[in-house]
Order: C-alpha cells, then sequence, then structure tokens
DNA sequence: TGTTGGCACTCATATCGAAAGAGTGCTAAC
DNA sequence: GTTAGCACTCTTTCGATATGAGTGCCAACA
C-alpha cells in the first residue's frame, strides 16, 4: 500500500520527532534521512502520508507530527531488529541479583529501575497467580472470629488477608483446618485444586463445617481478588521529559497508578505469551491515549511475570525495548532464590 | 513582643494567603480584617513585620506573603480551637470500618482518603513494631538455603523477608526452630525478648547451632529494618493545587514520597506522643521547605499508628488537623476486628 | 505619639503591532 | 514524476506601552 519512500519517509518522521521533540518539516527530512529526495518531493508525499493518516499537523504552518498509526508502523519495523543493550544492563543484573530478600522486594526494585533507566514509569506484575504451586497455608486467630490467612506460594509469594468466620475456631482447630487444606493444596495451583478442596476437606468436620466452608470460600476470594500482583516504580522520571511538562496529562498517569487493580488488568491484558508487545495511544484506551505500554515476560516465576513500562507515546522505544528484554531474561536466578 | 495588632495583621496575611494564594496587601486586610485601622496604618506595621521576619514581598509592588515563623504563629494560634470535623467524617469513618481485610488494607485506603479529602498526600504510618507483640512465627522453605521468615505481630500485621541461612535445614526442622522461638517470642514485643531468644532458644540445637543463630539474626535485621510500615496514598490530588503547578517542587515531593525509610523517618522524627504536631518548610527539611507535614497519632494497633498529611505550606490547617483528628480517633476499632 | 490621606514610585502583567522564521501548498518548468 | 520558486499562513519573539496593584514616605491631624 505504502511505496518504499512512504515508508522511509512515516519512519523518518516518527524518529526524527521521537530524537527531538519537534515536529518534523519537510526539509528536516529531506536532509537528515531522504539526501536524493527534495524537500518538495517529500512535501508532496508527506500531504498524501497525512490523507492516509500518518500524520497531523498542529497547526499549519508547522511540521509533521506522527499518529498512532505511524507510531505502529514505526514500533513494527523496529522489532524486526536485533538490538543490543546499554551497558549499564550488567551492572543493573548484578544490583538485581543481589537482592535476597524476596519475590516483592526484587520486584519493587526492578519497577523502580526500569522507571530510572527509561525515563518511565516502570511495572513488574505478577500474573494468573491461581496457576502457581500453593507452599503453605497457615491461619493465624486474631481474635474474635477474625482470621489471618496466610498463603505462601513457590517461589515465596505471601499472599494474605483477614476474614471473619461465622463463628470463632480455637487456634488449634485452624492448624487442623490449616492441615488439612495444605495435605490437598500444598505443591498444586489453587486452581487445579480449589473445587477437590470443597469436596474432600470437609470430611470429619461435621460440627463446624459451615464454618470451615466459609473459611475456603473466603480464600478462594483472597486468591481471586490478588490472582496478580503489581510493583510500580519510578514516576518520578517521566517528569523529566518535556511531554508531560503539562500537569493534567501527568495527573492522568498518576491516577491510574493508584488503581492497582486497574492497572493490573491493563498489563494482563496486553501482554502476549512471549516477546515484547507494544501498545500506543488509543490502543490502550481513550484515558491513555498520549501514552505508550511496553510489555515483556520475563522467565521469573515460571513465566508469570510481566516487566513493562508506561510513558509517551514519544517514548525511545528501542532503548525501552531493549532494557526489558534484558532485564527480562535476567530475573529467574534472582526469584528462585 | 508583639502588640496585638500585629498578632492579629500576621494571623490575617496567613489565613488571607491560604484562601487566595495571592500575596495580602495593606487595603485588603484593612478592608476584610482590620476595618478600624486604615491601610496606611497597616503598611507600616507590615514594614515593622517584615524586618522581624514574620513575611516576604516576591517583588517591592506585591502583597506580603508569611514566612514560615509566620504559618507557625498561624498553626499555634489554631490549635489551641477545638475544630470541628466535616460532615463527610461518618461516611468515611464507616466505609473505613467495613474494610476488614487487615490492617494493610486499611492504612492503605485511609492514606488514600485522607489525600483525597484534603489534596494533599495521605500518609498513614506503624511505627515502634519492635514494641508490638509477636503472635507468630513460622519459617517456610523456599529451596536450597533460603527461607522464608514470616512473622505475624498482634492485630495481623505480617511481616516477611526472605533469608539465606549458611547451611540447608529440612522444613521439619524449621518448623521445630519456629516452634522454639514461638514459646518463647509469641505474646512479647521483639524488642523484649530478643535479647532472652539468643540465649535461651538455642538449647538442644548444637548440630545446627550456627544456623539457627543466624536465622535468629536475620529475623533481627527483619524487624529492625522493617520497624515502621509505610502507607502512601492520594499524591494526584496535590496536582489540583495551584502551589504545585510547577513541575520542579512536585518532583521534589514525588521522589521522597518513593523512598518509603526516608519518609518513615521523617513521619516517626516528627510526630509527637499526643494529639497534631505541624511542622513546617524549613522546619523538615531544606528540600521539603515548601511543604508541611502535619501528624496525628491514631488510636489503632496500640497508638503506633500515625497518620499524616504531606501538603503546601498554605495547605488549609484547621481542615487538614480535624480531619487528621476525626479519623485519627476513630481507628482503632478497625484496626483490632 | 500614633494614625491617616495623599502621592510618587516600582514592578509585574497584559496588550499590541511588527518582524522573523518555519513550513506548507501550489504552480510551472524540467 | 520531480523540483525550484514563491506566495501564504501561522506561531513565536520582541519591544514598547499601558495598566494596575501595592508600596514607602511625607505631611497633616487628633
Amino acid at each position: 500500500m505504502l511505496t518504499e519512500r512512504q515508508l522511509e519517509i512515516v519512519l523518518s518522521v516518527v524518529y526524527e520527532y521521537i530524537q527531538t521533540g519537534e515536529p518534523a518539516g519537510s526539509r528536516t527530512i529531506s536532509k537528515k534521512y531522504l539526501r536524493g529526495s527534495s524537500p518538495a518531493t517529500i512535501r508532496n508525499e508527506m500531504a498524501d502520508l497525512e490523507e492516509m493518516g500518518y500524520f497531523y499537523q498542529p497547526h499549519t504552518s508547522a511540521g509533521r507530527l506522527p499518529t498512532s498509526t505511524a507510531y505502529r508502523l514505526y514500533v513494527d519495523s523496529i522489532m524486526q531488529r536485533r538490538r543490543s543493550a546499554p551497558a549499564e544492563t550488567e551492572k543493573w543484573k548484578k544490583e538485581i541479583r543481589e537482592r535476597r530478600q524476596g519475590v516483592d522486594s526484587i520486584l519493587g526494585y526492578v519497577s523502580q529501575l526500569l522507571g530510572k533507566a527509561t525515563n518511565c514509569v516502570g511495572v513488574a506484575a505478577l500474573s494468573a497467580l491461581e496457576e502457581v504451586q500453593i507452599q503453605r497455608v497457615n491461619f493465624v486467630r486474631l481474635g474474635g472470629s477474625t482470621v489471618l490467612v496466610l498463603i505462601v506460594l513457590e517461589g515465596g509469594l505471601v499472599h494474605h488477608a483477614n476474614i471473619q468466620l461465622p463463628c470463632e475456631l480455637s487456634q488449634d482447630m485452624l492448624d487442623e483446618l490449616a492441615r488439612k487444606i495444605s495435605a490437598v493444596a500444598c505443591g498444586h495451583p489453587w486452581g487445579q485444586v480449589r473445587d477437590a478442596l470443597f469436596t474432600y476437606v470437609l470430611d470429619g468436620l461435621e460440627r463446624v463445617w459451615d464454618t470451615c466452608r466459609e473459611a475456603l470460600v473466603q480464600m478462594d476470594a483472597i486468591l481471586n481478588r490478588r490472582s496478580s500482583r503489581l510493583f510500580v516504580g519510578g514516576a518520578q522520571h517521566i517528569l523529566n521529559l518535556p511531554d508531560f511538562q503539562d500537569i493534567g496529562k501527568f495527573q492522568t498517569v498518576l491516577s491510574l497508578l493508584e488503581q492497582e487493580q486497574a492497572l493490573a488488568d491493563m498489563v494482563e491484558r496486553y501482554s502476549i505469551k512471549q516477546g515484547v508487545s507494544v501498545t500506543i495511544g488509543e490502543e490502550i484506551s481513550e484515558e491513555m491515549k498520549e501514552c505508550s505500554l511496553v510489555l515483556v515476560p520475563a522467565s521469573g516465576y515460571g513465566r508469570r511475570t510481566i516487566l513493562g513500562l508506561i510513558g509517551p507515546l514519544r517514548m525511545d522505544y528501542e532503548k525501552s525495548i531493549s532494557i526489558l528484554e534484558t532485564i527480562a531474561e535476567d530475573l529467574d536466578d534472582s526469584l528462585v532464590n
């Protein structure tokens, strides 16, 4: 559909805009990218491409800005290239590996690192936790009928929440219940043993059957509610970018960042099984039309880790992608130990 | 030192500036607050007060702005008044009480609520956790010599972190160790049993003495490192304020918010045993000279909860304080259940 | 002695017009 | 199909000017 030259022009305009932050004019493109064609030729092409939806002009006498269609073309084109990661990645990997305090600590740190390295907002998410094996279940009586449920997933991720039971159980009873549940559940993901638990565990618990059942129901709620866990870091860095000098834009992003569930859903929705996914502007949602989302599944935690960046449309996609890929590949060791 | 009228002028200027965000001129003060004195008189007084360090002028032909000395005077004066809380507090209290998922969830929610209600950044902190009774200790073997330590404090606050032991212990051994530690520690705060643990628990563990000792050392590190826990919420709201339209100022605050430890230290340092404390601008630190910090210890969690607000110098102190006081008083029930 | 009205002065802000500059669209020639 | 040339548009910048808020000070007044 696009001629070779048109394609080149689109890519050049996107590239130029990413580099400079200024609308790209025909003269610049001719001089820096397509030396063979004169500005006038470029102008003609640009007018066509604008009609085709690749560019727009902030005002008549300005250069062209890429639309999300153009970004899409650009991103698709660089996805085919192999990139080399910046030199600092080795240092970062080392720093990550030295974090020994557990999954939360590592992913929190990684999200901050990603943010800092790219001037975007770094995101690290664990998803599909219902597919991760359960390692341990504990109930701790907090007083009255309130019970703290502790669930440790393989790899050391800890879920916990308070639940209310219909009647009080002693700590011994709770331990007994936890033991029964553990016997069935440990070594399996919740998704797999969920139904079995409801059917079998409750044997021999006639007297407190209702209460134990309620405990299971609430456990299920916990594990479904928190079927993902999210870490966000480095939000302050996007303020370094000229794109977010406008307070309004930033506020949109910031309020999204505080809605953990919405963010987790977004990450889950746009990540793909393998490799980097880039979602651009309107492709995400109306509110996020000024932002892009770059996601990559990481090798850590049984491939249920997703790393990502939220940044401006004109983020440096090549750099972002290469950093994400490099860190993502490396995460496994750190998360298992 | 200050005459009655001078005091009135200082308070009026602060009040006027808080309300309008504009420098207050002599004419305005005369008309709105001191009808008995002419602008000229006010001007004379203002010149004196400027010399005394209560005011400054952004430029010669502007009105006066309060210095932090003036804010201090203002805040001290309103601290003596009884305030009535806004009508919405009842609704908020109810919402808080309905949160049943545990301490973390409640405090996270409270911090967001505080932020939203005041257009400041809401903070909720648990401090001095070494003084809270330990309710349960568990070790979970994660593989290799990595062990997950789970510590439940009274009220259901969960601490957890991975530790590395010098040699591998079986899960049974770990359970045994946890039982021994629990026997001594449960029902007491860590600060009290810390030394006893090192001395007595290790009896009969000759063969793995080193390893168990290391476990204790690392537990100690965990409990000291996390002797406070912090929840921050509603950061986006301060962008509604004209004071933070300037990106630079906001970035300072935002980067502080991402440094959990620094923030926790700050909260701990400036809160007082009882009642509201207000720390203003330079009184906090050089970087925070554009902000005020309002803190109040809450009744929840054995008086180890601190609620707070971080906002601009010209925040509505009366409203902030009244909201903080009201919510703080009410927290107990929610945190215990 | 403290208070007040008057007035000159300062300085930020708003407004206007002119000039500069970037970039386009179109046309005519190659 | 490509290019040079040119008129045109629109933003941005700059300086000059006017406006207005607010001060500082002085002289008069109670």
